[in-house]
DNA sequence: TCTATATATAATCACTCACTTACATCTTGT
DNA sequence: ACAAGATGTAAGTGAGTGATTATATATAGA
């Protein structure tokens, strides 16, 4: 195998990772496995990253950088609520998209829950998206947009449902979901929920 | 220890199985914790279930006949479709705060994906949640109650996401989730989304 | 070119897993 | 009372796990 640097290797460790879990299912992701799938030996894992946990801490990781930051980005931007909202969700539907084993990931680790800091983490990423996803609709409340008396906490959990059950349908439903407008969709949804 | 029929020790059995996910995680669930939970020897397991994965099949069994059953019940019955869809949306929020491991199995089962027969019957769950929902969708329609252009299959997977993120408020917020007229809120707000 | 360092390998570690076996003991019907 | 079947236990099995090790080899800087 050609020598990579660490870096090319991390990468491609993580992506193994999210791979294995969509194609192959989470008990499919062993060390071993992971080794195979990026083309190296088993303990060359253990030179890149020191534990198995450590590769899954550097995806939340990607997931709060990556994710998140963008998500932040369109909740806190300048544009008003509704197309915020709009951007949001379809962001964040895309990223589950181009990113379907993360979903299995997170859940199977506040599933397994063993761990402190991988649930904490988990819990960072959901209740950021849920205050984010609060932030627009009370901007939406005040700009008049929507109806001000609704309980914004109620509006997030449903939100929050979304893109789960989204993830859902992908892994049982395979191919046949129809993705197709599915943000604009839930979307026009949402909007009828809060509307005055 | 007192010895049981193997009809008291299967339930004992798969209560534990639910306790032990939703109290210990995911992984403590081996038949050896299991064992000690119900107190009796490993070996003692397998003379009650033939295998891990019977157990696992006879949890899913029960949802079928006990969830789902009442479901259908609800969803079937003669009452309008506006009680119906309270009804429907309580008792599910009732039986996954009572079996609060439930949720964790059938996911984990998606997650992990191998086992086709079980992937199936957790397909076979949700859809038969889905269609349901959608029949008193449709039929609250037809009663002028909410607004017929509306894709009821869209209402239906927006609804499919409150259970469950009930279930990750529950696992990630331990107690201090505010589940005191958690449906009633939800109902409110879908009934909001569906009006004229 | 030579050497130090980074990367890869293969064998192996201690451990847990689901499950099995051999045998003991309780319960029940006659 | 006693045989038969149901329920129990203790001690294993092989396979698989995450992780570590000694060793080999490629790369980059002097």
């Amino acid at each position: 195998m050609e020598r990579q640097t660490t870096e090319i290797r991390q990468e491609q460790i993580k992506k193994a990772v999210l791979d294995i879990i969509f194609t192959d299912g989470l008990d499919q992701l062993s060390t071993r496995n992971l080794a195979r799938r990026v083309g190296i030996t088993e303990g060359a894992i253990f030179r890149h990253f020191k534990s198995k946990r450590d590769i899954m801490l550097g995806i939340m990781q990607d997931v709060k950088t990556g994710l998140i930051g963008e998500l932040r980005q369109i909740a806190l931007g300048a544009d008003g609520s509704e197309k915020r909202l709009s951007d949001f969700l379809c962001r964040h539907v895309k990223y589950l998209i181009e990113n379907k084993g993360i979903t299995i990931l997170l859940f199977s680790e506040a599933a397994h829950m063993n761990d402190k800091e991988l649930k904490e983490n988990l819990h960072e990423i959901l209740s950021e998206q849920k205050s984010l996803i609060s932030k627009i609709i009370r901007d939406g409340m005040t700009e008049g947009l929507w109806n001000k008396k609704l309980a914004v906490d109620d509006i997030a959990t449903i939100y929050m449902g979304i893109p789960i059950t989204l993830n859902i349908e992908l892994i049982l439903n395979e191919d046949r979901f129809d993705m197709h407008g599915f943000c604009k969709r839930m979307f026009f949804l949402m909007q009828r929920m809060m509307s005055k």
